[in-house]
DNA sequence: CGTGTCGTTGAGCGCTTTCAACCCTGGTGG
DNA sequence: CCACCAGGGTTGAAAGCGCTCAACGACACG
């Protein structure tokens, strides 16, 4: 985790390059950026450690981190994977309560950091931000609840239909593209799966004609059946059994 | 559903003596009072549907509310309990999206609500109200993730010890007790098992001294013990094997 | 005292995990 | 150009664990 020693104005730019930071005030930004930092973090190294209070804001500018509660068994439960333009930890930001998850580099990163102390009193003084961040945590918590759902999903294979179909472009597209945003087995940690199984399922449906998948590259080609699968507890790929 | 025919005086001095409202501006709550209703949900009700808009901001007067995923396999996936003087769906209202989970009465319930479009006008003049909104969907928004961190133990002994260490009143506490807030069927729920094993794994760690179980009374006799079975992958409650 | 709800206990099955080996792909260097 | 290597992904076999179904027990309520 190394601090680039970029000159102000340089921060201050990428800060209004990033689409996150677009219609925040201008002043504001300009308040913000002297406390602002950036810096470069590996793959593979923690930036925070879970029970750790976050003393910043975090942007990630490019690159992408895994956030993820780390289980008994040396595995992880990854509860989001943040790209670029996103941000992360705001409620433990608001609230001052320690981080309840681990945070790790997926590759080589480039991150923003503002000053925690100086945000506060920032959101403090402007409305606007503070809304801002109601949005941008009530998000949070809606996508959480919908990996929460997809997670409740007794049979691995419905979460992986599950997973699949929250990528639907429309309530109704039946084909489409999905470019998986991350290595399958951090995505297989996200659907409280092993990669193993993730694997299997996704093998599973491709025999069954319903995905074809190559790579990081999967093609939903009938997500209606997809639907039934979530739908009916029976799983179509097995012996048809009656129906 | 009834909604009672109360004055405004007196939903006026309900909002005021919930302890949600406690410093509020009296003005702000002059203002919302004349567009909240209160009413009756009997026990089982549903309140909202899943995929529904919340039309209004509730909050529990008295009674008990459960938040709920449906499985396809017609049980139930827990998301919150929501008992007296707190609200839910805050996060559906700020961002005007459909309801993730179902919400039922778990017992006779009174609720308050305020009606949605008020409320959002109300949150536009005034910072102070979306500050406290922004406090309360992060404090969701972390309980969810405990929740999550709960259910992402791999086994339900490792879950049930969790769940038990949550109420742990400080950090150093040995012996505490606790009072089941719901039925054990719901608890259950929330934690991703079925109330069967949940029985099981309460009647073991009864059996090996380290709680005692009353009906919803529960006393933890030995917090460490029970830190421990969360942080050795093995189960301490079968036959020790080589130990 | 009967009734309904909730909780407990028991037995068997199916699924996911675990552990293992293998494959595939991209990158590197001779 | 090819051999080699490392990381990620796939596939196979075996075993453990939680779910399901079913019956019983406990308790509150009328």
């Amino acid at each position: 985790m190394n601090f680039l020693p970029l000159p102000q104005a340089q921060i201050l730019e990428n800060m209004a390059r990033l689409a996150y930071f677009r219609d925040w005030h201008p002043a504001q930004l300009a308040r913000l950026a002297p406390h602002a930092r950036q810096f470069v973090i590996e793959k593979q190294q923690p930036l925070i450690r879970k029970g750790a209070h976050a003393d910043a804001l975090y942007v990630v500018v490019s690159g992408q981190l895994r956030l993820f509660i780390p289980l008994t068994s040396g595995g992880e439960r990854v509860v989001a994977l943040i790209g670029q333009g996103e941000s992360f930890a705001e409620s433990c930001l608001v609230l001052n309560e320690p981080c309840p998850f681990e945070v790790v580099a997926c590759k080589d990163s480039h991150v923003l950091s503002i000053d925690a102390l100086i945000f506060r009193q920032e959101l403090q003084q402007s409305p606007s931000l503070t809304e801002r961040m109601l949005r941008i945590v009530s998000t949070r918590l809606l996508t959480t609840l919908r990996d929460v759902e997809t997670c409740a999903q007794r049979s691995s294979m419905q979460r992986v239909a599950c997973f699949l179909l929250q990528h639907r472009p429309a309530p109704d597209a039946e084909v489409f593209e999905i470019k998986l945003s991350a290595r399958k087995l951090d995505i297989a940690a996200k659907l409280g799966l092993t990669q193993e199984t993730f694997s299997r399922m996704l093998g599973m449906l491709g025999k069954q004609g319903l995905i074809r998948v190559r790579g990081s590259l999967i093609q939903v080609r009938d997500a209606g059946q997809l639907a039934r699968i979530n739908a009916n507890a029976a799983d179509p790929g097995q012996t048809p059994l009656g129906q």
